[in-house]
DNA sequence: TCTGGGGTCCTAGGACCC
DNA sequence: TCTGGGGTCCTAGGACCC
């Protein structure tokens, strides 16, 4: 019989911070998001104080002074190089490992030859050694129940590792909202005819769900009795899309502004791309207005506009022009731009040489070659060193906060852990 | 004052074709 | 007066995920 492992972190970057510093222990840690905006991980001592995730930082500071809860911002290259530790520790480990994202990996155990509760216990231990990263184990019969087995892992099981069975009681007393493809608006259409539970939702009509839910919705269902739809997925070979989006962390009136916010993030589509190795066909440039206050007579807060590219590309000259002239084309004085971002599709490996009639290959060969000592100069410096003039120099007033930033312990050797 | 970012998949509906 | 039907492709938008 085939079984599937979740392995996932406890609060994965609650628990990056405090790998590296031990003073943090037993106390509350959060983390927020970019522009220090929202709460996107909670030690346990901070869920334990009722701080949600996902609200705003501003709405609970008192509550966070008031009990001394370390808040730092979000370090991506220290949780992306600890991510990358916690799977090397997991493929060391077992044959068919399936990365599902920064904090969570599927196992495929059908050669697991010792008893699968033992073989979760051995992993947990193995990780935490390795990494310093607690994490918690679900083992099923489907990657749906495994994620489940793992929720009931974390909340309710001392060992952090739980074996589920299509047919466990406790399904009869946990909401179908724990389930995995189960949103909130699936959850309130279930509820509406009655659905809460997770046994509820085992009992349904497999035709309801596919007429309801569509096919998606009837994988889920035979997921939740036990047959398998979904299998452990291949690396993936490139994606489909690559985006750069940001708030600002203020309103944005000037088109000179806009247009130099999206020239960042323009580049660091060009750094994205060539780091794997493909180029966009097409762009997608969008604006958003500040939702939360409008300032337009229409109430628009969406705009957008899509650009079939000439040659494929990564360069991040080309990039911005294109940008720059679709920024130009959507600006709307007297609108208040909270958000930019770029969309990069059409996407093709490698290709980074391009050449049509107009552009010869010497030239192209040229950029190449500019644009490659660029990435090699900021990726030893430190991204922004060597940048293009209309990017800025980096002095604005809209680009996000960061106050709180932890060391890149792991990625930067002027930031490693120093010990007395 | 202050409200994240980056993805995937599926479906409905329009355009177009024969 | 009577005004087809079925296929494909594309896009926008909705739903979900972490």
């Amino acid at each position: 019989m085939k079984y599937y492992a979740l392995v996932d972190c406890n609060n994965f970057y609650a628990s990056c911070e405090r790998a590296f510093q031990p003073r943090l222990l037993n106390r509350p840690v959060i983390v927020l998001s970019n522009n220090d905006g929202c709460i996107i991980a909670r030690s346990n001592e901070a869920k334990a104080l009722g701080i949600e995730m996902g609200v705003p930082y501003w709405e609970v500071r008192s509550l966070l002074a008031e009990h001394n809860v370390q808040v730092f911002s979000s370090n991506y290259a220290l949780y992306g190089d600890m991510s990358a530790r916690v799977m090397d520790t997991l493929q060391q480990h077992c044959i068919e490992v399936e990365v599902y994202s920064i904090d969570e990996a599927f196992l495929q155990l059908s050669y697991c030859k010792q008893g699968l509760q033992q073989y979760g216990e051995q992993l947990r231990q193995v990780v935490h050694q390795n990494t310093g990263i607690p994490v918690s184990v679900g083992i099923a019969r489907t990657k749906t129940l495994a994620k489940l087995a793992n929720h009931i892992a974390k909340q309710q099981t001392p060992g952090g590792v739980y074996l589920l069975h299509p047919a466990d009681p406790r399904l009869s007393s946990l909401s179908i909202s724990k389930v995995w493809g189960i949103g909130k608006a699936y959850e309130q259409k279930l509820g509406e005819i009655g659905i809460q539970t997770v046994a509820g939702l085992q009992q349904a009509e497999e035709s309801w769900m596919r007429q309801t839910f569509g096919v998606v919705g009837l994988r889920l269902l035979k997921e939740l009795k036990g047959e398998a739809c979904y299998a452990l997925e291949p690396p993936a070979t490139g994606r489909a899309h690559t985006m750069v989006s940001r708030s600002f962390r203020r309103d944005i009136y000037q088109l000179e502004e806009l247009k130099e916010a999206i020239s960042v993030y323009a580049s660091r589509l060009g750094e994205k791309l060539r780091r794997y190795r493909q180029a966009a066909n097409q762009l997608t440039i969008f604006l958003w207005a500040n939702p939360h206050k409008n300032r337009r007579a229409d109430g628009r807060c969406y705009f957008a506009m899509n650009l079939e590219l000439p040659l494929a590309t990564s360069n991040t000259n080309t990039l911005i022009q294109w940008a720059a002239a679709a920024v130009e084309r959507l600006y709307e004085e007297g609108t208040n731009y909270k958000k930019a971002g770029i969309l990069a599709g059409g996407l093709q490996p490698g290709a980074v040489l391009q050449t049509n009639l107009f552009v010869g290959e010497q030239q192209q060969l040229r950029y190449a070659k500019a644009i490659e000592a660029m990435d090699r100069v900021n990726r030893q410096y430190g991204r922004h060193t060597v940048y293009f003039a209309s990017c800025g120099n980096g002095s604005n007033t809209w680009s996000r906060k960061e106050q709180w930033r932890s060391p890149r312990f792991t990625t930067r050797w002027e930031e490693v852990l120093r010990v007395k």
